[in-house]
Formats: structure tokens, C-alpha cells, sequence
DNA sequence: AACTATTTATAAGA
DNA sequence: TTCTTATAAATAGTT
């Protein structure tokens, strides 16, 4: 019996653009999760400050920052040589407060959106200890675990690793992508946690997909007010 | 003529930080190059604009960007630069628009609100449900689920770890392997000879020194907007 | 800086 | 988008 390879499993590719808009779209999806997945080791690992700020094809803003996106933005900006003043930027200032007042509301929906997902990991998690459980006709945990199937067990144990990294990346300033008119996508991460202390974790690669936010609309110039 | 190994190869490790200085600075190396080629392919793959900043422990910047970090601050800081503008809204009128965004972002939050009050009551059933199931208290159950603290939670994944060992040890009786059968087959020799002759691109240590930063100098004048 | 043995990241495919 | 599988890459511990 000649079982043949059911997959010809990951192919050595060429770094050039891919010309295929859909392959060219899952690739961004996966790598654009791999990076920020580094970026997150590394600066747990070292210790080290480190934002990221990526740009989808499609003109889609994701950024990762530890401590946030604006802090290092902040530290680069004032340690780098700029000869001449914002160029590229806006002719045109809109009124401080408004940019405040749009920056606040954005903040509280990012906190929200992020507390929504934990909330729906959480869940996620329960439902699975139920079925487990029933499964398992158990009281005691301990005294029936020859009876939990294998696959049952990894299922809950994958579900408490997903909240936990999911827990972790709040201690950070992780995240997204800012709302779109045309796609039903917007999705948000944390904010900054009071313990920003030793965290280990590793990146919760459905935060934006799983995310069926609210009705989609565009609020525009979504980007940049992270 | 039996080769020895000459090294243990590479150990899994905790991503926590790491307590040797020496070895935390080798790691850093390592990795900040590993993560701007990282960021270097995803540009070039999938034609993003990718800006990457990062601060070794020891303060020295080291960025990257496509274009270029500045027009990558930029374009993140301002908003969007992108042909996507609100077709709803007058471009010209740029207060209008501000005003949209803001009643959309509160539109939103209130959306979200909802949305969350909705996960937790039905969490709340869920809660109830594995209280009742647990009649006879179980080991950790009795904390709440989302009591938990992420090293509670890390606690608990790791009794499942033990507790998934323990039962593929004593495989007798169960039917196991399926799970998961990747650290075995692996002998298969290398196709050929994938010669390390450089990478496709010739991104790599090279580029380091173009990355390093000039002596950090500042400037502050902030981020102008907020 | 080099060198391996492994762990990870992923290209493909479903 | 998610899961699986086979293989390409990244990299921890040594020298």
C-alpha cells in the first residue's frame, strides 16, 4: 500500500512579488501574522521597544507596538534627524480637539473590541469544558481521565492556549486593522494594561476574521487614528 | 564513520525574557535580523508597505521601512493618504467629515456594547451549567474561568499538558498517535542540495548596517497631530 | 562567526 | 478563513 503524500507540503519559493491576487492575499494574511508574531517574541525575549506598522495591499493599516505604536513613534521621530518639518503630511491641521475627541472614541471602541473577543475566547473555552465533560460523565476530572478521548482533550487544552495568548497580548498595544467601507472587516486589540510585566505570548492569529463586529461602514479615514 | 552529534541543535524555548545579558544580546541579533527579512519579504511578496522600528535594550534604533520608515509614520499618523475617501461625504468639506467619523465611531461603540453585554449573559449560562455539572468540585474548576489570571491560566494549561502525557503513556488501553506524528518522520533527505549560497534576495546581515540608524539626534516636534 | 539539531514558519491543498 | 501536511527556514546552544 503506497500511501502517497497527501500534501507536497511547503515549496522553497522566490522572493518576488506574487502575481496571483489570491495567493497574494493569503500569503499577506499568514506572513503579516508571522511578523507580528516575531515582533512580539523579540521584544518579550530582549526586552526591546518595537513597533510595526504594515500596510496590506489592499491599503489596510495593521500595527503591532510595544510599548504602543505611538510611544515608538514618538522615540524615533524625536531621535531622528528630520531637516525639514513634516513634509509629506497634512497641509491642513484639523481642529486639535476634534482630532482628541475622535482619538478618545477610537480608544474606547479598540478597548471594547478587544474585551469582546477575550470575552468570546472565554466563552469558547466553557462551551468546550461542557462538552468535555458531559463526554466524560465526570465530577472528578482526575478520576475520569482515561475516559476523556485524546482529541477531546487537546480541543479544550488549544482553547486555553488561544485565551491565554489572547490574555497576554493585552499587556500590549496589539493590533489592527482600522474599519473599511467595502470589506466587513475591522477588528482591534488592546490597549495598554497596567502590568506590562513579563508576559509570554504568542499571537491570536483569528483576532480580526473571528471578530463579527458590528455592522461594517467606514468611518473613513480609519487609519492613523490608532 | 558515525557522526556524533557535534550540538544538542536547537532547544524549544519559553518566550520570556531572557535574564543573561550575553545571551540576550546574541538573541537580539538574531532575531532583529530575522525580523527585518522578515518584514523585507512580506514588502516584497505582496507589494505592502511595511515600516519597522525597533530599540535594542540598550536604547540604539534600528528601522526599516518600504518606502521608507517616513512615509510609513506618515501615512499611519495622517490618516489616509489612499484613494479610499468616503464617497458619502464631501472631500472638500473636511469638517463634515470629521463629524461622520465621529458619529460613526459612536454608532459603533454602542453596537459593540450591546454586542458584549449579549457574549457575557450568555457566558453567564455557561458558567451555570459547568457549576451544576461539577456537582462533586473538581481540581482548579472552582476559579471562575474569567477570574483567572494569566498565570493562573498558564498553570492550568500546563496541568493539561501533564495530564495529556499521562495519557498517551498509558496508551494501553487507548487509541493514540493521530494526534500529533511530526517529531518522527523527518529523516528525508534534503532534496539535492539547497545550496546556502545566500538568499534569493540577498537580504540579510548586509542590510544591517544600512538599518542601524545615524547617531539618534532629536528634534521634538512630536507627531504635530496629537 | 560557524555549525547542527531542532523548533518554527509556511506553501500547498482540502 | 481554517486545518492539515510536508518541507523550507529560523535559530538555541556549542564550538
Amino acid at each position: 500500500m503506497v500511501r502517497r503524500k497527501p500534501s507536497m507540503g511547503r515549496q522553497k519559493i522566490e522572493i518576488k512579488r506574487i502575481e496571483s491576487e489570491e495567493a497574494r492575499q493569503v500569503c499577506f494574511s499568514k506572513r503579516r501574522a508571522g511578523l507580528f508574531k516575531k515582533a512580539i517574541e523579540l521584544s518579550i525575549l530582549c526586552g526591546a521597544e518595537i513597533g510595526v506598522i504594515v500596510f496590506s495591499p489592499a491599503g489596510k493599516p495593521f500595527s503591532f507596538g510595544h510599548p504602543s505604536v505611538d510611544s515608538i513613534i514618538d522615540r524615533f521621530i524625536s531621535g531622528s534627524p528630520s531637516p525639514t518639518t513634516i513634509p509629506s503630511a497634512n497641509p491642513r491641521m484639523p481642529a486639535a480637539r476634534e482630532m482628541m475627541v475622535v482619538r478618545e472614541l477610537n480608544r474606547q471602541y479598540t478597548d471594547l473590541a478587544a474585551l469582546l473577543e477575550t470575552e468570546r475566547r472565554k466563552k469558547v473555552v466553557l462551551e468546550e469544558a461542557v462538552r468535555v465533560m458531559r463526554a466524560g460523565k465526570a465530577v472528578s476530572w482526575e478520576a475520569n481521565i482515561e475516559e476523556l478521548g485524546l482529541g477531546e482533550l487537546e480541543g479544550l487544552q488549544k482553547s486555553f492556549e488561544r485565551l491565554r495568548m489572547d490574555m497576554a497580548m493585552r499587556a500590549d498595544q496589539l493590533v489592527i486593522e482600522a474599519a473599511h467601507a467595502q470589506s466587513s472587516s475591522m477588528a482591534a486589540a488592546s490597549s495598554a494594561a497596567p502590568p506590562p510585566s513579563g508576559v509570554s505570548l504568542g499571537f491570536g492569529r483569528e483576532l480580526e476574521g473571528s471578530m463579527a463586529l458590528p455592522p461594517p461602514t467606514f468611518f473613513g479615514h480609519g487609519r492613523g487614528l490608532f
